[in-house]
DNA sequence: AATTAATATACGAATTTTGTAATTATATAT
DNA sequence: ATATATAATTACAAAATTCGTATATTAATT
């Protein structure tokens, strides 16, 4: 097998990976089919039972992949060489994007339907993710980057749970611009976590 | 059939209509299953199909139903006692809002499959509600509301493309707010529509 | 020219969705 | 309270869709 073979099928199954992305995200598992995202793709059906046995499988790769990314770049800013300040400024920022977690569409199949292997799946990933998550920021604390005496699974429900604060439009009217309430998040963070002032 | 019994029919018909359109503008027609509609509305199937005789027929309701609202708002609008220019303000907003456009996911199936019957009946439906936009434009023509001499259907055309004009970040970005750029249509508008100045 | 890989088409099997019928539960009227 | 009308639940056959694979054709590579 060529380069040029090698680097043409990692680029279908890239393609494959980021249509079916954008298609789950948007209606959920259940809505898409395998005929659809093919068409979309512009790649045979044929093409992508060679990349994924099934649909399930490749849901999986994709559920996967967006853990993937979310660790790594939580990581990189959590070792990254800035003030403790711009760390909670870039993780804030980094869920108020979205991009990272996992869309409502996708996740609903799974909800009504808890005994599909799928459900399954997501929930093992998602603990296994958390478990991650959650020794990252022991590990900051053993630094002394955050306060010792914080539970780090408050810090993680804390986050998870600015963006509907975020997208409150009357909290929003209370601030001149969405910076200055990202900049109210991150001053109540430190003040709160900070063993020293910044 | 008492009173009550007939408010409480609507009412079941109302939120059919209702939880059918939020899944349809969001996922289209043929991602959405009755069961589905019924659950959310929490209906029975059987009640559903007291009131349409499928889906398609629902659809059509549905259809017609955001038709007919998008005309009468603009009719409302054309024949209030207002300036011209805040006629033009008020239609510009309305299209801007875009609640009474139907969906692009709608209308998505359509254009994948043309020779669906539901695809028929959205362009012959279509085309009726735009000749009665036409002529409500000719009528405010000759009550001299807006120039003469210019195209219904080039104003049609225009008002239909403010949208992508409006979600532009680049062409946002060059306004301190989106209401400026939005008297900044109303005024290009009237300077080209109005036979007076305003 | 031979070989490899991808697409297009077709298709039976599996699954989902549809629309209806029969039964049970609930509310309303007499 | 009982009869009556209406809706929910359950079950189900028929229709439609989706799946996954086999085969023939086309395009690209060696």
């Amino acid at each position: 097998m060529s380069k040029v073979t090698e680097i043409s099928i990692s680029r279908k199954y890239e393609v494959l990976m980021k249509t079916a992305r954008g298609l789950f995200w948007k209606h959920g598992f259940r809505r898409v089919t395998v005929e659809e995202i093919c068409q979309r793709a512009g790649i045979s059906k044929m093409t992508f039972y060679k990349y994924f046995s099934d649909k399930l499988e490749m849901a999986k790769a994709i559920f996967d992949q967006v853990i993937q990314e979310g660790l790594l770049k939580f990581k990189e800013i959590l070792t990254s060489d800035i003030p403790p300040s711009e760390k909670i400024k870039k993780i804030i920022l980094l869920k108020l994007e979205g991009t990272n977690d996992i869309s409502k569409e996708f996740m609903e199949d799974f909800y009504t339907d808890s005994d599909s292997e799928l459900a399954r799946f997501v929930s093992t990933k998602t603990l296994e993710a958390w478990n991650v998550v959650m020794a990252d920021i022991r590990l900051a604390q053993e630094k002394g980057i955050f306060r010792k005496d914080i539970k780090p699974e408050f810090m993680f429900y804390f986050l998870n749970n600015l963006k509907p604060l975020y997208t409150d439009e009357n909290l929003l009217k209370l601030y001149s611009s969405p910076q200055e309430l990202v900049m109210e998040m991150v001053n109540f963070c430190m003040y709160g976590i900070s063993p020293v002032k910044d």
